[in-house]
DNA sequence: GCGGTCTCTGGGAGCGCTCCCAGATGCGGT
DNA sequence: ACCGCATCTGGGAGCGCTCCCAGAGACCGC
C-alpha cells in the first residue's frame, strides 16, 4: 500500500494538539502568540512541538490566513554597489538576527534595471506584510510610493525627501560632532572635512556634525569639499582641501573608505600622520583598522542598525500603537593612531 | 455589508477559467506548462489571464502542490565573517539574478549558534525544494546531512569531507597555478606563500597551485605558513615568513584581505613592493585595486558563482538529467602594480 | 467490428492551516 | 438569584490552488 500522494513530511498541527492533549486551535493560538491560552495549554503545546520537531506549514498559514508572514529587505540601488558593502552586510545580518524564532520569511529584493513597476506590485501585491527598504539615495521615490499604498515600511537613513514614514538611522551628527570635538581637544585648529554626497543624508548629517563643532569654538568653517564613497573621490577631495589650505591640521572625513584615499595624498605629499595633519573617519569598517596608520573614527554598529529596523517593523505589524516615526542610533569614538 | 474576511485583491483561477470559458484543471495545466491542452483552449487561457491581470498565488500552488516553489541559501558559519565578505556578497547578487522571473522564492538562512538541528529540519520539512550551501569549512557535515536526507543540494566550494553531491566552485589550483607562473616569469625564484586554513578546500587548492608552479620550475616548495583569512593574520604570517627567509623575493597571498595585512608589514620592514618583493593576491576583491600599491591578483567571478550554483539546482529541480557533478569556474590573472 | 492507446477535458477531494462562532466556566456587581 | 464580562476551549468552514480520477473523443491495428 503506497500513499497516494507524497505527503511532506513532518508532523502536523492536528498531531500537536493530540500529543498536547488540546485541539488545534488552541495550538493555533500558541503559536501566534494569542491571549485567552491558559499557562498549562501553552506549556503543553510547547513541550509537544519540541518533543515532535514541528515547524508550521508557512504556505498554509499563509493561505488561510490574512497575512503572508514574509517581509521584503528592498535594496534601492544597483546591487553592486550596495551588496559588496560591508555596512549591508551587517544590516542583513542584523535583520536576520532579529527574525530568528519569529515565523517570518525573509524575502530579499534588489532593483533589477528592468524592474521598477514589477517591484512595488509584488511588494504591494500581498506577498509580504511590510518592508525594510535601504535606500540609500535621498530623491528615491520607493519609500514614498509604498508608504502611499498603504504598506508598512521601515526607511534604512533617514530619508531626504522628506514625507513622513518611520526610518532608522545612525546618529551621524552627534558622531560628526564628537569626532571634531576630539581634533579639538588636540589643539587642532584648521579643521577641514571631506564631506559625502549633498544628497544623502547620511552625508549631510556628518557634514552639519562638522559644523557644529567648529561653531561651538568658534572656529572657521569653510574647509568643505563634497565626494562621494570612494577611495579615489577621497584622494581628489585631498588634493583640492590641501590646495585650498595647504597648512590644514586636521580632516574629518565622512566615510572610512575616502579616508583611505584621502590618507593616500597626505601621504605622497609629505605629510605625517597624526603629527601634521590628523585624520579622522567614519563607520570603523573593517579597512579602518588595517589603514597605515590605523584610523580613529567613528563607529556605528551595523547590526544594530538592522536589528532596529526590523524590530520596528515588526512592532508596526503586531499592532502597536505609540511607537516612535524615526529611531537614531548611538555612534562613538573609537581612537585609533591617526588622530 | 462588509465582507467577513479580507481577501486578498485580485482574480483566483476560477475567474481565469470562467472568462477562458474552460475549466480550472485546465487553466492549471496552462500554467503549468503541462502537455495534454489544446492550442485553443491554452491561447483562450493566455488571453484570460493578460485581460484580468491573473498572478497565482504562491501560497495556494506550494500548499496544494507537492513542491515548495522556494530554495534556501544557506551560510554554514558564523554569520558575522562571512556576511562581511564580498565573496558572499557577490554570490548573493549571482544567486538573485538567476532566479530573476522564474517563480521561485530564495530563503536565505545562516547558522545561528543554537540551531543546527532546527536548521536541517526546516530544510527538511518541505520548505524548500533544494538548499544552496556556502559551507566555508570542509569538516562542516551539513552539506552531506541534506544530501542524506534527500533534499537536492549545491554546495559552494570543493567539499573536503569527501561525499558526493554537486558543487560549484572557482578554479583556485589554476588561478594558484597561473599567479606563480607569472612571478616566474619576472624573474622571481625564492617565492613564499601564505596560505589558507588546512580545513578549507579553497586554501587547499590554491596551496596546490602554488606547489606545482614551483615544481614545474625546479624551485623550492618550503615557504609556506598557513593563516586565516583576516588581514591581522596575513600580517602574522608575513612576519614569520620574513623570520624564516628574510630574502624572499615574492609571496603569493592566498586572499587578498591577507595580502593587505602582509603588504603593511612587508613596507614596515623597509621592503620596496614589487621592487624588492612581489606580490599576488586572490579574489580581485575591491580592496586589491585600492591598496598601495595596487594589488596583483587572481580574478573570481562571485557573481558567476552564484549564478551557477542556482543554474544547477534549478536544473536539478527541473528533473534534468546528466548534469555535470561539479562545476569549476576559470580564473583569471589581474595584473596591477604588486607583480 | 472491437479493443487498445493517446489526447483532451471537467469535477472534486484535500493540502495545513487560521479565524469565526458557539459554548463552557469563573468572577464580580446588582 | 440574576446578568454581565473576561477567559478559555473545540469544531468546522474555507483560503486558492494542484492533482487524481473518470470519461469523452479520435485514431490505430487486427
Amino acid at each position: 500500500m503506497t500513499e497516494g500522494r507524497s505527503r511532506r513530511p513532518g508532523p502536523r498541527i492536528e498531531e500537536v494538539a493530540r500529543v498536547a492533549g488540546v485541539s488545534k486551535s488552541t495550538v493555533s493560538r500558541v503559536i501566534n502568540g494569542e491571549k485567552y491560552v491558559s499557562e498549562r495549554s501553552r506549556q503543553a503545546v510547547h513541550r509537544a512541538i519540541a518533543l515532535l520537531g514541528y515547524s508550521p506549514n508557512h504556505a498554509a498559514r499563509t493561505l488561510a490566513g490574512s497575512k503572508a508572514n514574509a517581509i521584503a529587505l528592498v535594496v534601492s540601488e544597483q546591487g553592486s554597489r550596495v551588496l559588496t558593502d560591508p555596512f549591508f552586510a551587517g544590516v542583513l545580518r542584523g535583520v536576520h538576527a532579529e527574525l530568528a524564532g519569529r515565523h517570518v520569511q525573509l524575502l530579499l529584493m534588489m532593483n533589477q534595471p528592468s524592474d521598477g513597476a514589477g517591484q512595488v506590485a509584488y511588494l504591494t501585491g500581498g506577498h509580504v506584510d511590510g518592508a525594510l527598504v535601504v535606500s540609500l539615495h535621498g530623491e528615491d521615490p520607493l519609500p514614498r510610493t509604498l508608504h502611499e499604498t498603504g504598506l508598512p515600511i521601515v526607511v534604512g537613513g533617514r530619508p531626504l525627501a522628506g514625507g513622513s514614514f518611520p526610518f532608522v538611522d545612525s546618529d551621524n551628527f552627534n558622531g560628526a560632532l564628537e569626532a571634531v570635538r576630539h581634533l579639538i581637544s588636540l589643539g587642532r585648529e584648521k579643521i577641514a572635512t571631506i564631506a559625502g554626497p549633498a544628497d544623502m543624508a547620511v552625508g549631510m548629517d556628518r557634514l552639519s556634525g562638522w559644523r557644529c563643532g567648529l561653531a561651538e569654538h568658534g572656529l572657521a568653517v569653510k574647509l568643505v569639499v563634497h565626494s562621494d564613497f570612494t577611495p579615489e573621490a577621497g584622494a581628489l577631495a585631498m588634493e583640492r582641501l590641501l590646495h585650498i589650505a595647504p597648512d590644514l591640521d586636521a580632516v574629518f572625513v565622512a566615510a572610512d573608505i575616502m579616508a583611505l584615499g584621502a590618507m593616500m595624498v597626505l601621504q605622497a605629499r609629505g605629510y605625517q600622520i597624526p603629527d601634521d595633519v590628523a585624520v579622522v573617519g567614519f563607520d570603523d569598517s573593517v579597512v579602518a583598522a588595517t589603514a597605515v596608520p590605523p584610523l580613529t573614527t567613528v563607529r556605528q554598529d551595523v547590526e544594530q542598525f538592522g536589528r532596529t529596523m526590523t524590530w520596528r517593523l515588526l512592532a508596526e505589524l503586531a499592532g502597536e500603537e505609540k511607537l516612535p516615526l524615526s529611531i537614531l542610533l548611538p555612534t562613538s569614538l573609537v581612537r585609533r593612531a591617526s588622530a
